[in-house]
DNA sequence: AACGCGCCCTGTCCGC
DNA sequence: TGCGGACAGGGCGCGT
């Protein structure tokens, strides 16, 4: 997905169109985005006739926080959308794997065409616990350039495969670690342990950038992610580096090259990135 | 214990 | 027009 920006977006959108709705029925078309522990009748069960107190973000993870206590925590993969069912757009969603109903007669509805996202259902003491294993959120405080380069010092992986890992810093995926390295004049292959002091404030600074920017435009749109009401995102044409392959650095010149670090793309200028 | 890899699944695009 | 292969915002579980 879906990374950091699009998930603040749609919790953003969502917050403003339903919470405070409670949940009048559900149905589970495609039962495996569920986690292998949930059953669609254990959701049901769970949610159904409870209010939904507060939506909020962690990591890349939509939470929503329902009367009573169940806590309801969406991974939108690489495809997931969760649209409401009176946007314009929702009429285009073509795979539709949970519907939520709501009090007032419309619906959330829960679209991913691949399915690699997931639902997981948890009591507050058990989300407490998962939430912990999650890095510190680059938009926070806890976020300082001393904190990243304490971070880097103690792994030899490639910059951009360490930006990735959620245990470390949350919410970055492969679009914005790119665009952030290339910010940041730092080349994604480079051990994270090589990292000067510069070099690790120069990349903290540019990941907060980077995401408050895309924040700012509501997301990058690539294929797949839609806003809450089926909208693209505004940054694709602001990205610098992602995707773009052989076009000149917009800072050089120089032809941007691509390179593949653990199954992924990594994108870069050879003479801007060291 | 940290890291890399393959895989989950569908759709699209590109070259032949 | 059809077909195969590469590739896609993520994350988990496995083996080393």
């Amino acid at each position: 997905m879906p990374e950091l920006p699009e998930a603040e977006t749609i919790v953003r959108d969502l917050r403003r169109h339903v919470t405070e709705r409670t949940v009048t029925g559900l149905r589970v078309i495609h039962a495996d985005i569920l986690a292998p522990n949930l059953s669609p009748d254990d959701l049901a069960h769970a949610l159904v006739g409870r209010r939904i107190e507060e939506i909020a973000r962690r990591a890349k993870n939509i939470v929503f926080r329902f009367e009573g206590g169940p806590i309801l925590v969406v991974n939108l993969g690489m495809t997931g959308r969760l649209v409401v069912s009176t946007a314009p757009r929702a009429s285009e969603l073509r795979h539709v794997a949970v519907r939520f109903d709501l009090d007032g007669g419309d619906a959330l509805l829960y679209d991913d065409v691949r399915r690699f996202g997931r639902f997981d259902l948890y009591s507050p003491e058990q989300w407490k616990e998962r939430e912990a294993e999650f890095g510190v959120e680059p938009l926070s405080d806890a976020f300082t350039a001393e904190r990243l380069q304490e971070l880097t010092s103690r792994s030899r992986s490639p910059i951009r495969n360490w930006l990735l890992d959620q245990r470390r810093i949350a919410g970055i995926g492969n679009i914005y670690a790119n665009e952030a390295l290339f910010r940041a004049r730092v080349h994604p292959a480079r051990p994270a342990n090589t990292l000067t002091k510069q070099e690790a404030a120069r990349l903290r600074d540019a990941l907060r950038d980077v995401l408050r920017e895309a924040i700012e435009v509501r997301g990058t749109t690539l294929r797949d992610y839609r806003d809450a009401s089926g909208e693209a995102g505004g940054f694709e044409p602001l990205l610098k580096i992602y995707g773009r392959e052989g076009e000149p650095c917009p800072v050089c010149g120089t032809p941007i090259e691509r390179l593949v670090l653990g199954n992924r793309s990594a994108f870069f200028c050879p003479r801007c990135q060291k």
